[in-house]
DNA sequence: ACCTGAACACCGTTCAAGT
DNA sequence: ACCTGAACACCGTTCAAGT
């Protein structure tokens, strides 16, 4: 391992953060400490309850100070998705483990999503090309290359690893905090119990299942689902077969 | 076929919008209304400029008039979201073909998401229970269960379905209103080209494919997968394997 | 039963002015 | 180079008062 200094990365072409030169001053107010307060309000008032003022507030300024500085709101999101992006950490591609380390990466973003609140309301409409994404997307295209996925493959693969737990998150994240899921769920399935079952038989016969919502395990099928796909698809296209379709 | 009264529908556990016996005046103002010109407002302002006093403004009153038909802001987007629920048709459940049905409804789902800005956006954190809602849900239940699967595989295949289409939609529905995609990706495929490879070697390596973007041939692959998926996981479950897999 | 004007408590952002 | 106060143009929502 040759330690040589990282080189400069340029900034993207869309950039709605202003680079400056930064005076490194760490007294009160610059970049990071911004991002960190505004990813605390964030996580414990929702997007809903994060505002520009919100921030300043609790950095012991105006508003206003904060737009030298990240532009403007839509900035400082830009940031903190970057930020929480980089909070995960892939794993080394491994060739023989590569469909684990497929469905690690999407629990390591599942967790992140729970654990940020309202991160995917956000992250809609953001293409991060900070130095963070790009080297969270670079390690999971290698461990998708390890898998022997074409490079076609391997990028549709990541693209679509990232849609579908972002829309599994989706809706287990926006109802509200985390007011127990219990009676909801039941209330849910005593209403769809309740209805006229001439119109609607499916969900009065299916109402009990409507109530049972383990959500860890409704993710592991959809990872099954996925991951086996796409290594039967893998196979396909070296014209074999797969040896290890669930094995789990 | 008896011609028989529907049967009225109870309201849902939860429900932001108040019952009121509606005074059915044609006139200037009442639910109806509200909801269309409000989805007007929203597919060509998108969620930004989405404001009860744009709608207001667009019926040809003040923004305090709409509160007593609809509640409040986040009552109207219920309102909305049921309303573009409605707009899409399942097809009645044939055990034959259950595979292509399944598709056409995600490929009807993301054609409507498509249509209606931010569509997406609104729906996060929102459960529908309205009577459209209800009918949706139930017509794709009875195509799964056509297609052979138990109660729960039924349920969380629904489920998985419609997450897996607001994953897929959410990032390329985002990105503005329709500006050329072309000169974005060409200028993402620049960029990560551009990378130092040694940092970045996937990146680089397959920057080409970033610019081909293809998002209908990438919808099918993902519902490939996932009908795929369903599948065998329903053969498994009934202990036979299934017939055809890949027929498309 | 329905509609309204006016007001309240908030927003994001700008900008001239300071240091 | 960095920070600030004050202001601008907006918000969602309420509420007393009208018809």
């Amino acid at each position: 391992m040759v330690k040589r200094p990282r080189p400069e990365i340029p900034p993207p072409p869309w950039d709605r953060v202003p680079r400056r030169a930064l005076a490194d001053r760490r007294d009160p107010l610059n970049r990071k400490a911004i991002v960190a307060a505004a990813i605390r309000i964030l996580d414990d008032g929702g997007l809903d309850g994060f505002t520009m003022r919100r921030v300043a507030d609790a950095l012991g300024t105006g508003p206003a100070s904060l737009y030298w500085h990240v532009g403007s709101k839509d900035g400082l999101l830009d940031l903190i998705f970057e930020e929480v992006i980089g909070e995960q950490q892939v794993p080394d591609a491994d060739p023989g483990r590569w469909q684990e380390q497929l469905k690690d990466v999407a629990r390591t973003m599942r967790a992140t999503i729970l654990h940020h609140r309202d991160i995917v309301r956000i992250s809609i409409g953001r293409v991060p090309m900070g130095p963070n994404a790009l080297r969270y997307s670079d390690r999971v295209l290698a461990i998708l290359r390890a898998g022997g996925a074409s490079d076609r493959l391997a990028v549709l693969g990541r693209h679509l690893l990232i849609s579908i737990v972002n829309g599994f998150t989706m809706d287990e994240t926006g109802m509200d905090g985390q007011p127990p899921p219990e009676p909801i769920a039941t209330m849910a399935r005593d209403y769809l119990a309740s209805l006229p079952p001439s119109e609607f038989p499916n969900l009065v016969a299916l109402a009990d299942h409507f109530a049972i919502s383990d959500q860890d395990l409704r993710f592991e099928v959809l990872l099954d689902l996925f991951v086996d796909g796409l290594a039967f698809r893998i196979a396909l296209e070296c014209g074999s077969f797969p040896d290890q379709l669930h094995d789990a």
